[in-house]
DNA sequence: CCTGGCATG
DNA sequence: CATGGCAGG
């Protein structure tokens, strides 16, 4: 049995199954309205395992359209933050299109903007920085996978910076063969970085990696970011020499996501899934000081993460 | 030398000629924030010529879209005005999307709707009525032109109403041939009629008559709405023995506009074009009371306008 | 500058 | 249920 699209969408923000008769189906529904479990991301630790004091701030945030983001006044919310670093992924805007109460951002002097080469409004990255990194690049250095605009990559004195918007399954799972290329080659390219200098992996990494990391796991098992082979790639990508940072330092905390869709009011019933991560290279570990999910800022259907980290 | 889109549509709102060099454009344009001149509708006459009292009401409005129309509250001016048929032109709405709360509406028991067979959200026209048609046929008889959902025709005791949303030529007059033989068809069809029972015709015509019936004729000769041909065919279908109704009634009155396109503040400063209409066969003069431009009624890119009549 | 549809998430 | 792009006006 063919199922339609209202269905797939239920499953994925609230874990029905994908099996089982429409009765069933509806005595699970009347479960539901219970009173949200919330998660309040814990003040900012400035400090090192080794005691160091922060000295690199990044913020990363799927912004799910940067013009629709800018009108909803992201950029208010950026200005509080204050990041050394602002990574954006979902920009959906040709560089000409830019507004310029971002383009002309003095905080940022140094900006880097990747978008899809085909497909307008489609994708895309950016990175604002505050100094200037010694060198940028785009893409993975691979034909195939660099048509999108989903990775830039910033080398700094002592790490790279690489932030990307990992290729979205999607719906039936129709891109979940590329995305399996996709995760070999992404995580191909990271290892080889990782042999120059660490690296720091930001943005929005499109998969829950444990079932911690999702309100509804189990009905999700077969939806676009909850996949097995989504989720070995992410495992893979760990074995390495990486670190997903936030989960180091919060081992058990459920309820944590940065992700919410925009139907079925998920955001407030934190019906959520964890997707936008930061990843750190081992050896940068002991510099680690907090990894911070600020699920408060609205604007996307991601809320931006940051990180504080002593290089 | 080929013009762009933006110089199409200012030429569309304000006249502006075809050809001339750029400087002698900015030098026209300087002359532009006069203040607008306003048309004012004059209260509604309710007895015609030969002294009988209007019985007949009918208003026609292109909604620009009737699910948006009805969200900007068009519904709420319709009750206040209080036809007893109301026609509707531009949909763009399948049947099974109309909102509730017009296919509910019970000042309106009897409703039609013609919408587009192939393209969704594609022209489309509408009639609700009060009292019982004895017959309602949709389309003028030719398959070329019933694919489009563009005329609905009802049989009152007394007269034939046509309601109809005749095909825009379009940007670049890409679709004038067809309009032409269009013009000629519809035409057939309302003198096929007119031998049966004297008609009333209403809605969205896409032509301006006379250089009175626009605020820049001068500059639109070359554009959808505004070309020989289609002066000339309306010109041809009053010959067929039909009125216009306002005109008639006030043959000298300019500034009176139904549709103002949304682009460079148009509306506000009553640069518009008169393109709907109620259009009489000969033998209805007589009980002609009044026909009314409702310029101050918002919702769409036209204005409604309503006929009173006594049949 | 608005509409409604579409692909995508 | 949002985004951006598109055709149509």
């Amino acid at each position: 049995m063919k199922r339609g699209k209202k269905a797939e969408e239920a499953a994925a923000a609230d874990g029905e199954n994908d099996t089982g008769a429409a009765a069933t189906k509806k005595a699970k529904k009347a479960k539901e309205p219970e009173a949200p479990i919330l998660y309040e991301d814990p003040p900012d630790k400035m400090t090192s395992k080794d005691e160091r004091s922060a000295n690199m701030k990044i913020t990363s945030w799927n912004v799910d359209g940067l013009r629709a983001w800018v009108k909803k006044n992201g950029l208010d919310w950026v200005r509080e933050e204050d990041p050394d670093v602002l990574c954006l992924q979902e920009t959906k805007c040709s560089e000409k299109a830019l507004p310029a109460e971002i383009t002309s951002m003095p905080e940022y002097p140094h900006k880097y903007w990747a978008v899809s080469d085909d497909k307008e409004g489609y994708s895309g990255v950016a990175m604002l920085c505050k100094t200037e990194p010694l060198k940028v690049t785009y893409g993975i250095g691979k034909e195939d996978h660099d048509k999108e605009g989903r990775v830039i990559t910033a080398e700094f004195p002592s790490f790279y910076l690489v932030t990307a918007y990992v290729p979205n399954s999607s719906r039936g799972l129709v891109r979940l063969d590329y995305r399996k290329t996709w995760d070999v080659d992404f995580r191909a390219y990271l290892s080889e970085l990782d042999m120059q200098k660490p690296l720091v992996l930001c943005g929005d990494l499109n998969v829950a990696h444990q079932e911690i990391d999702l309100k509804n796991p189990k009905g999700n098992k077969k939806n676009a970011g909850f996949t097995p082979e989504e989720r070995e790639g992410f495992s893979q990508l760990l074995a390495s020499g990486f670190v997903d940072s936030f989960r180091e330092l919060y081992p058990d905390q459920a309820n944590a996501y940065t992700f919410w869709t925009y139907m079925m009011n998920a955001r407030a019933k934190n019906v959520g899934w964890r997707l936008d991560y930061f990843v750190l290279s081992s050896s940068l570990l002991p510099g680690l000081c907090d990894s911070k999910i600020r699920n408060k800022a609205m604007g996307s259907d991601h809320c931006p993460i940051t990180l504080h980290l002593a290089v």
